[in-house]
DNA sequence: TTGAAAGCGCTAACAA
DNA sequence: TTGTTAGCGCTTTCAA
């Protein structure tokens, strides 16, 4: 009798371990290994006790198991943002590979919430929660490293450096040096640079390295490279409408092309170029770096990028790793490539032959 | 000595509540009363133990107290995309309010992964992982719901109706009818619409609202609802080039205005109008619904909904309900407010009064 | 105000 | 192949 009232609660909340077993007329070890798929169960037994399982609707507390093995079957993924494109791409991303290796991601955004300080991840959370870490593009203080370390999980950044760290992105350098030799293939010599803020934690190196690779281009062209021409912006469309506003409204002559560090600046310069009059890519052209996933539709030129698969091969080295297999996680150079759409155009200006 | 030893492995892994225990010279109970917060605990021991927890770097096991209290502090988001708008601010929206309130974000991304229907959440995972659980704007078949109905954990939608289920929107009808009064109100009468997909099972009967909407607005200003101009899309930017593309490719007259049931649709129509050479709002019209991120730099004139602070609402109920308040989740309806920006105006055709 | 002790549900040796 | 038996680290009565 009591089975049958087990049984009648099938699908309940509280089926446990133990009315498995007991239902299966087992012990709750046999059931750990039948349910788990571990060796040491016979066929018979096995399948008798799923089917138990499944009728009962049990399903194991991961509590119970994480306390149990230590190990929580979750990964924590890091943002400084979760509704812009490169991190949500990442999350996607990161995501199918968890799925299909049956683990959970812990979202943990850290955008907007007040001080940045309160990095939160070294205490409440993350920690003891999480078997591994993503880290998506963003700084992280000497003293995070450090903590990080010391509770040793496997770790992996995407999109961006971060000292000790391994990690996984594209080479901007080379990337930004694309992008710019693109405009200057094109017969342009007077190219404004709108780069990624230097000053936020959360972006690190990579505006500078964008910044450095335009600069040495232009200086290896022997362009000028004219700071009232230098804009920044925060990677947002905004952003990029601001700082379009700002050179076009300064006196002096204008740039017939613009390199963008990010796709979403680029199309803040379009829309705000659109509004002003001037027109893309005739009078100006725009290249980005992204290939976020309106570009195409608004046929804008950039270099692009793929950080969802970044962030799934970022993955599956921290799930390889957990698995035992012993230096999965390398930092690896994700590729990047050119796309030409509409927004670039040869030079109106007199083409003047570098060198 | 132990002691000693245990505090020179401060901040490592293994620290436990023992530790902090032994360290202080008191019971697991007393540090546990005092790293909760929870009264019975003198000032004196209880600053002595926050003490040395610090020092030791203790934090308290998630699956050691998931397994005491059988509560695990993390709700579980139900997401079928996340780097689509509305799913990205949500989640966005939900991590405010569970940050605020020491809990965990868990996504469960449906997206991309093969068949629907290995739809895992009633198995593998959510269940028994999570507190309460937030699902994003996507139908849920009956087995589904009753499966979430049994194991009763608190739950609430978003961003549309699943039949007896708690959810926070907007009001469709009155969204999209909204819209259409609008562009009637510039004298349009020649208006197309493009709608969102009916077929797929994640975006319910959000599109069919719409439609109705639309459809009963025209019919109430006797204007003619033409199926030639009857277009649908997925809802996303490239789904709305496409119905661009056919609606013109047909032959015929051309509507002078299209109501589109999402922005990023409405964006697909103006990027491919452009390409085309109709002049947006001149020879066409556009309006959306959502106030996406872009929509401003687009200037695109839409009726905004806030699905940030939808979810965060919804978090809010949902975090509520577990703190002990009954009937904490309510169905609530969002506000939506026209947005009347630059890509709307008035009919450039024969102003043809209704009645 | 504090402590002792019994679990929470599962896993993992080790025996049988 | 299966069962027994300790825990895993924390919470929570109940006593003291």
């Amino acid at each position: 009798m009591a089975r049958v009232e087990r049984a009648q609660r099938g699908g309940h909340s509280g089926v446990s371990i133990e009315d498995v077993a007991a239902a299966a007329g087992v012990s709750t070890a046999t059931v750990s290994r039948a349910v788990r798929g571990l060796p040491r169960v016979s066929p018979a037994t096995r399948e008798k006790i799923l089917g138990i399982a499944e009728s009962l609707g049990y399903v194991a507390s991961s509590s119970a198991s994480g306390l149990a093995t230590g190990r929580t079957k979750t990964i924590g993924v890091l943002a400084p943002f979760v509704s812009r494109w490169f991190f949500s791409k990442a999350i996607e991303g990161a995501d199918r590979e968890l799925h299909a290796r049956q683990y959970n991601l812990s979202l943990f955004n850290l955008g907007g919430h007040g001080s940045h300080r309160e990095r939160l991840f070294s205490k409440t959370m993350v920690y003891k929660q999480i078997d591994a870490l993503l880290v998506l593009c963003m700084a992280l203080t000497h003293e995070e490293i450090e903590h990080l370390q010391k509770i040793d999980i496997p770790l992996v950044v995407v999109g961006g450096h971060v000292e000790e760290c391994p990690y996984i992105g594209i080479d901007d350098y080379a990337a930004a040096a694309t992008a710019v030799r693109h405009l200057i293939g094109l017969g342009h010599t007077d190219i404004a640079l709108l780069h990624g803020d230097d000053e936020t934690d959360l972006n690190f190196d990579v505006p500078r390295v964008r910044i450095q690779a335009f600069q040495d281009v232009m200086r290896e062209a022997r362009l000028p490279v004219r700071p009232e021409w230098d804009e920044w912006g925060d990677f947002t469309v905004r952003s990029g409408q601001e700082a379009f506003r700002r050179l076009w409204a300064r006196s002096g002559p204008k740039p017939t092309a613009i390199f963008c560090a990010s796709d979403e600046m680029a199309m803040g310069v379009i829309f705000e170029a659109n509004k002003a009059g001037v027109q893309v890519p005739e009078q100006l052209s725009v290249i980005g770096i992204d290939d976020h996933d309106f570009a195409e539709a608004m046929g804008l030129t950039t270099v692009g990028q793929q950080p969802d698969e970044q962030a799934e091969l970022a993955t599956k080295m921290l799930l390889d790793e957990l698995d035992g297999i012993a230096g999965a996680v390398q930092s690896t150079v994700a590729p990047h490539r050119l796309i030409v759409r509409r927004t670039t155009a040869p030079s109106h200006r007199r083409p003047e032959p570098s060198a």
